[in-house]
DNA sequence: TATTCTGGTTACCAATGGGTAACTACAAAT
DNA sequence: ATTTGTAGTTACCCATTGGTAACCAGAATA
């Protein structure tokens, strides 16, 4: 859920920070990027990411109109989800996240046998 | 706390998330800029935080080297804090974030009673 | 007939996040 | 002698987050 005492903040940068100020959204825009996915390849994709979560930010994701989502009349169902054009222009600052960390990043790194997850990258 | 499953990731850009991805890191990194600020200061600017979280919080961000802390041992004690080398690159990224929001935000603005709080900006 | 497939929703429970208030040390000021 | 001020820490407790598993529709497949 979204912080609406930041939401409703006088400075944008408090109210950006409400709206995709969590470690799921970035994970969710950066997995997607410019594709169109279904919610089962979110599923699979997104690390340590549950259905029940996925769903929640993924409807706060299209409430803040950072993707748009096509639900297809279909039997089983079928939907697929793309960044809009704001969602889109987020996508370099992910990316200058992304190179701030490999630039400044000293932590030791995790051994192979830590993780257990597909991710992308 | 941090999210051990996102910084043991073999990721940059997940590891970058579990480091950085709530919403009190940007804020106080936001808040400092380029100012050496105390624990009292920053407890009072940075809109909604308690001294526990503030605390918290500043503990990581040292330990992920993105702050200084200074302690000064004067009685009553004296702490400054101010942003690393990695601190300070990573407010560009907060300059996109905010210029980002100020572009595509298109959600009603809150009414002026609806905030209680100074904040910066 | 039973199973599979998809994109959810729901109930239940455990873990985490976060707020409040009290407490600390000790010097300086009142 | 008491209050003030700083930067926390701690205990306690409530609220939120998040995980798991079961369940749904309804057509296609075996």
């Amino acid at each position: 859920m979204k912080d609406e005492r930041f939401c409703n903040s006088n400075c944008p940068f408090t109210r950006a920070i409400g709206t995709i100020g969590n470690k799921w959204k970035p994970m969710i825009i950066n997995v997607m990027g410019t594709r169109t996915m279904r919610f089962g390849q979110l599923d699979a994709i997104v690390p340590h990411i549950s259905r029940k979560v996925l769903t929640e930010q993924l409807k706060e994701l299209e409430e803040d109109g950072l993707l748009e989502r096509l639900a297809y009349k279909e039997l089983p169902p079928r939907v697929e989800y793309r960044l809009s054009e704001k969602g889109l222009a987020f996508l370099p600052i992910l990316e200058h996240i992304k190179a701030w960390n490999i630039k400044y990043e000293v932590a030791t790194m995790p051994r192979q046998s830590d993780y257990k997850y597909a991710e992308q990258d």
